[in-house]
DNA sequence: TATCATTACATTAACGATAATGTTACAAAA
DNA sequence: TTTTGTAACATTATCGTTAATGTAATGATA
């Protein structure tokens, strides 16, 4: 059907060897041959077989991406990241979605596995560790992205949750604010306790009590922000004297929650109380408030963890230590928050 | 490195044959040796290498996925209703951004396709009718999503153009408007003309004439929708009487530039002039004020594109000829449209 | 001049799986 | 009894590529 190095070879009276160490600029082969073997593969329109290279290479030049949800632009981001570098390095990419779902991970990483992909990246979903010991055995290398396993080591790359949270707490408290609402997703989640480990560093530093920050839990989606922050709101001794002065999410996505939830007792953002994302979703400029967030640059994250696969491939890894990147986050101002009213 | 059929066949003194035989439940194979090659197989964890596979049956169990870019929720939209269909028939999916460059599409096509992909799904980026070329020669069964090649014959899914163009005028001609401007993508685009085609039957049979519909191009963006409305305004002859009373715009991007704009000229959305956006965003809803929209229902078209690229690939299409589905998109009425003001 | 490198190729054997074709033992049919 | 059929395997060749090894011709070296 399509043509190989044998039609090639045929074409011109050399052997399949030939042909193939030619495309490859081995040095054992004439200039002229060379020459000769290139134009002849244009003339033809010749593509090299991967599959067929790889059964002899163990190169596929396939790379395995698994996210939670691409539809997520968190993560999405992450893919273009990773993708930017190895399209300069010709590798592909297989992306698959987990759906934060442990089986759904398990599967999709066999499967990739199967296929012989080089390298894989990986976006926990929740508690799941059999990914871990499903990429040990496979011998291929791996990054990690944003989430850690529990007490397990990897090559890894995360935004710093800690200075992320650092930094929320810092904004938050200089406006005034001493009285706080985490809403985190779940705290096995390392993130989760990341962000509130460097919140409570900050307030900490100012001679504020754990108890300045009330902490509640839930998926990081929109119902599940709206969720909590309506119970929340329910168990509050009233609307004009609120627990907290400030709402600290664990994402933008939580945050839109927390604003419906908000909107439905007839408060206002920021004036009744102060909220602040995490993620810096693309339209979060175009929410009303718009939210102040921070950003963690998951195109960044996807750049430096395709870094880290290249080292690993080549091998410049050789004392065999993980790599750990941390790609410092970026608060970003807008008007889901203001000072503190007297 | 890892088990192959090989392995197993020593285990148990058999052919190698018989094993791959036996796993693939061929009937002349005895039972009780497909049972102990399938146990063994699974004691020492043999997973079948699908390249060498490939080798043989040309089949890669590998579809390829080309969007101009993933970061945009109506292309993750419709990437997630392929996945679902591809895995429950175990097909793995490569993914590639074009960011609508015709080079870089056409270069992600014949990386895909040097992977022995089995079929691609490809959203179009601008005016490429390479890809098409590349397409048909690769002998590979493909789907086209959204876009249409000009001219050119293909299986295409595709939301309603015309029937959005049509609910929105409908919409907004309830609302008593009769004065409009469609901030459009460039007119090669097939969805652009027919959307305008479809808006224009619908004024038509109310008798307005198309003078009622003023057309500004612009690429699909926010910072597109930004320019192109802020220009309309300078040339406005007075804030108070615009020239048109409600603004259809081709995207939701570009609708919330268009918000911007109309911001930066301190009127009201939709007070002074209603927008209506297309494709209905995730955050379209969190919006100030929430936008009214048409949604096209990315994940149906993904879903039904990867029936009809499995009809393709089990041969159901014996005839040959081209499937084109439609999908109906759907109209979400939010706070951007109002009644026009007498 | 005989020996040794070197250049530029060709030949052969894999990679792991599968399709095509053989082979054996036993039972059924003539 | 001989033929024929069939169940249940084994053997062999092959997909397209590449690594390991082989070889002929030429030139350099001892």
């Amino acid at each position: 059907m399509s043509i190989t190095l044998k039609d090639i070879a045929e074409e011109l009276n050399v052997s399949v060897n030939t042909v193939s160490r030619a495309l490859r600029n081995m040095p054992d082969i004439g200039q002229e041959t060379t020459n000769l073997v290139k134009e002849t593969a244009a003339r033809l329109g010749y593509r090299k077989n991967l599959a067929a290279s790889y059964l002899k290479t163990t190169k596929s030049m396939m790379l395995g991406i698994v996210v939670p949800d691409i539809c997520n632009p968190v993560f999405s981001y992450m893919y273009k990241g990773i993708e930017k570098i190895c399209t300069e390095t010709s590798y592909t990419l297989m992306l698959g979605n987990s759906n934060g779902n442990p089986e759904e991970e398990s599967a999709v990483l066999s499967n990739m596995l199967d296929h012989g992909v080089d390298g894989i990246f990986l976006v926990p979903g929740m508690k799941n560790t059999q990914s871990h010991a499903q990429l040990e055995n496979a011998n291929v290398p791996y990054v990690i992205l944003q989430r850690k396993f529990p007490g397990l080591s990897a090559n890894f790359v995360q935004s710093n949750d800690y200075e992320g949270g650092y930094l929320a707490a810092q904004h938050l408290y200089q406006l005034g604010h001493r009285s706080f609402l985490y809403i985190s997703a779940p705290m096995y989640i390392s993130s989760a306790q990341d962000r509130y480990n460097g919140f409570m560093a900050y307030l900490k530093e100012n001679d504020l009590a754990e108890s300045a920050v009330q902490i509640l839990e839930c998926d990081s989606t929109r119902t599940g922000g709206y969720k909590v922050a309506k119970k929340w709101l329910e168990q509050q001794p009233g609307l004009d004297c609120l627990s907290a002065t400030a709402i600290f999410c664990f994402s933008d996505y939580v945050a839109y929650g927390v604003y419906s939830a908000i909107a439905k007792f007839n408060l206002r953002v920021p004036e009744d109380i102060s909220v602040i994302g995490y993620d810096n979703n693309e339209y979060s400029d175009m929410t009303f408030p718009a939210l102040t967030t921070v950003d963690i640059l998951p195109y960044k994250i996807g750049k430096q963890s395709a870094k880290i696969m290249f080292d690993l491939i080549n091998n410049k890894n050789n004392n065999g230590e993980h790599i750990e990147a941390v790609i410092s986050p970026k608060l970003i101002l807008r008007n889901s928050t203001k000072e503190v009213s007297p």
